[in-house]
DNA sequence: GAAAAGTATACTATAATGGTATTGTAATCG
DNA sequence: CGATTACAATACCATTATAGTATACTTTTC
């Protein structure tokens, strides 16, 4: 399976609690909303803290609340808060000379299918707003699959 | 990072090699060519074996070469031989239930989403074939790029 | 100032990937 | 036929990345 972490899996979710509430909710309650440990959403909550996507309330009354609007905040943008830039493999990496067969990234055709299909799933998750997911109406797929 | 793991990036490129030479091929030539080493070569091409795409001579001059037609090869074949099924993310497989904020995967908008953009993802890989791959003209993203 | 709740660092466990060693089998050729 | 070449298969070890936890500390409100 190619896919994503259940950081970044655990990290929509939360998202997707916060904008649904759209209120200051505490760690724990966040939790057991998503169904991830509290440890490890504290975990992910520090990582969307300095990502900026989420604000933190301190003191008694406390917890987090979104710190952007759902309609400026996309899928793209999350996963890629969490598990890095979305890349189909290694060779799309910066700092990766595509060495193998004697061709670099320039001439390597993998690399060049390799950019392509990374580039269209980037576009795809950043066509998504955590608004659309918000509309109880449709599946958001309906989005990507008009855009064929 | 999401991406494929090394083995199928090997795959890959042992494939696209085998197609190039288009001749039995022993498996050190194969290893120095694609700049893997021997024995992590062997591993790969047990399973190419096993799937059917390429096949073994043995003895001496013996060696491997394609078992299908590079027109009939699709590098989601390849993928899916090695690293299972594309799939974005867990809820995706098959015995897992999306039990997450009470959702089952009919109605879990992610699991939509995540169906969506998977489903995408095959079919841009299904759609390019290892004939392709060989000619020599063109980046096969344009193929992608195209169907957009 | 006590308690609730966030902040930060660091650590451990588990799983997946990556890679290797070994032993066995088939085919060719002298 | 038997030595050599090269594939076949299993099982194993190493490394890395993910997943998850523990602990000590700070801020804010009541």
């Amino acid at each position: 399976m190619i896919g994503l972490t259940r950081e970044a899996d655990g990290a929509l979710r939360i998202v997707w609690l916060l904008g649904k509430t759209d209120a200051v909710t505490d760690a724990g309650t966040i939790a057991e909303s998503v169904a991830v440990s509290p440890k490890f959403t504290l975990k992910i909550l520090r990582q969307l803290l300095q990502g900026g996507v989420v604000r933190a309330v301190r003191g008694k009354r406390g917890g987090y609340a979104l710190a952007m609007q759902p309609g400026e905040i996309t899928v793209r943008h999350i996963v890629e808060m969490i598990d890095g830039p979305i890349a189909i493999n290694r060779c799309q990496e910066e700092d990766f000379f595509c060495s193998r067969m004697g061709y670099d990234k320039g001439s390597c055709k993998f690399h060049c299918l390799f950019a392509a299909v990374s580039a269209r799933l980037a576009r795809d998750l950043e066509a998504v707003t955590l608004e659309m997911m918000l509309s109880e109406e449709h599946c958001p797929s309906e989005f990507l699959i008009s855009q064929k």
